[in-house]
DNA sequence: TCTGGGGTCCTAGGACCC
DNA sequence: TCTGGGGTCCTAGGACCC
């Protein structure tokens, strides 16, 4: 009580400043970074990381490849004809995992507040960490070595005050980059920025805002400063977090409970366009499977399976279909993933096809509920309740109606 | 030689229940 | 027979990120 006190009269009358150090740490060009730990001959030359075949993009690649305008998410065949000696590595996902969680663990000595964002970055809370020091980059620097001595890795450093200004600070400088972000600092360094390297604002966005003469993050705070209508329009809800993150109210908070799965898909471009049913169900069963094995190693039952395809225009569609009773079983997902591909998408030449499981529960969760009767006997029924209601609807209320009055009163 | 695959979150309309 | 309004769930589509 004493010490709260205490903090609120040091606040109030000394201005003394309590926020967070809130840290963004990304490792740079991360997979191709491991590519030449593991082969030093590479370091320096033009490497990119991804699949070569038909569809293939660039997952990542070094900084030696980007000088000649490689870039990741760019078609493979196009990276080869901005770069004709570029090493293209097909990708080792196990050992970058490996690396990945040595950088985890790496971090977590400082702190124990980490939440890993992707595979190669994570937000931490450094606010302890670092009370005491006298120079607060002279030791964030000396983590970025230490870093370095120890895995190899390269690492862009964002320190701030909330989780969007740390983002924006390690995205500021690349490779090996250390940026703070004060508050004050909000207008020097970010206004000045293209309003697309804003997180959040991607290539929809961006250019509609182009279009309503919106070119930098500054002159997207002033509209959203006078509360624009033009800007609200474009943004929707998302207007006022803009707003909040440019003024420095951002979220701060760090989360380090283990990621829970939202959803688990897997989905694939085939290898030719076709309108092939059968063709198309053999990638179901194979999706269906890799879906199902992915749910049951995390322990995950899904309540709603849907589809996603896409034609030859690119243009993507889903159907979906919610179960009474969740399921990880492959049999159960694929045999729903075939009927809303046989009712909705026969007369479509596809590119690719995809499942995912979602509205996930544990599987723990799921056996207290079913402990009381027998569940397999209860999923079985399940499909059956199914097509009930989905007859029913179809009928719609007249017949309904005309159901019940016939079980009242008798059909006379 | 156009354009992956893993996700998350938001929106908007319709069905359904009270 | 005709009527409302709120809440929740489901579905489809879209934007964004790595």
């Amino acid at each position: 009580m004493l010490i709260i006190l205490v903090n609120i009269i040091l606040v109030r009358v000394y201005n003394v400043d309590m926020s967070k150090v809130i840290v963004h740490i990304d490792l740079n060009a991360f997979f191709a970074r491991c590519e030449e730990i593991k082969d030093p001959s590479l370091e320096n030359k033009p490497v990119a990381i991804g699949h070569d075949g038909r569809g293939g993009i660039v997952s990542t690649c070094s900084y030696a490849a980007r000088k000649h305008g490689v870039s990741s998410a760019m078609p493979m065949f196009k990276a080869r004809q901005l770069c004709p000696n570029l090493i293209v590595i097909p990708g080792d996902y196990h050992y970058y995992s490996a690396m990945s969680k040595k950088f985890f663990n790496f971090v977590r000595r400082y702190t124990k507040l980490v939440e890993p964002a992707s595979v190669d970055e994570c937000f931490a809370d450094f606010t302890d960490a670092v009370k005491g020091q006298s120079n607060v980059i002279v030791f964030f620097r000396k983590l970025q070595t230490d870093l370095f001595k120890e895995t190899g890795l390269k690492c862009s450093i964002g320190v701030s005050t909330t989780r969007f200004l740390a983002k924006m600070a390690s995205d500021y400088q690349k490779p090996m980059g250390l940026t703070i972000i004060r508050k004050r600092d909000i207008e020097n360094i970010l206004f000045p920025l293209k309003v697309d390297s804003m997180f959040g604002v991607g290539k929809r966005t961006a250019p509609r805002l182009k279009n309503v003469g919106i070119k930098t993050i500054g002159e997207l705070y002033r509209k959203l400063e006078a509360d624009d209508e033009e800007v609200k329009n474009i943004c929707g809800k998302f207007f006022y977090t803009l707003k909040e993150w440019l003024e420095g109210k951002g979220s701060d908070e760090i989360e380090i409970e283990k990621w829970d799965p939202k959803s688990i898909g897997n989905s694939t471009t085939l290898p030719y366009d076709t309108d092939s049913a059968v063709e198309i169900k053999k990638h179901f069963l194979s999706l269906a499977k890799e879906v199902s094995e992915r749910a049951q190693r995390e322990d995950k039952l899904g309540h709603t399976i849907q589809i996603v395809v896409k034609d030859q225009t690119f243009k993507s569609f889903n159907k979906s279909t919610t179960l009474e009773n969740p399921t990880n079983k492959w049999q159960v997902i694929y045999d729903y993933a075939c009927s809303l591909y046989d009712k909705n998408f026969t007369n479509l030449t596809l590119r690719l096809v995809g499942i995912t499981l979602q509205n996930l529960i544990d599987y723990t969760d799921m056996a207290v509920q079913m402990s009381l009767f027998d569940y397999s006997r209860h999923e079985e029924e399940s499909k059956t309740k199914l097509l009930i209601n989905e007859l029913n609807r179809s009928l719609k209320k007249p017949l309904l109606k005309r159901a019940s009055e016939v079980k009242k009163n008798g059909n006379r």
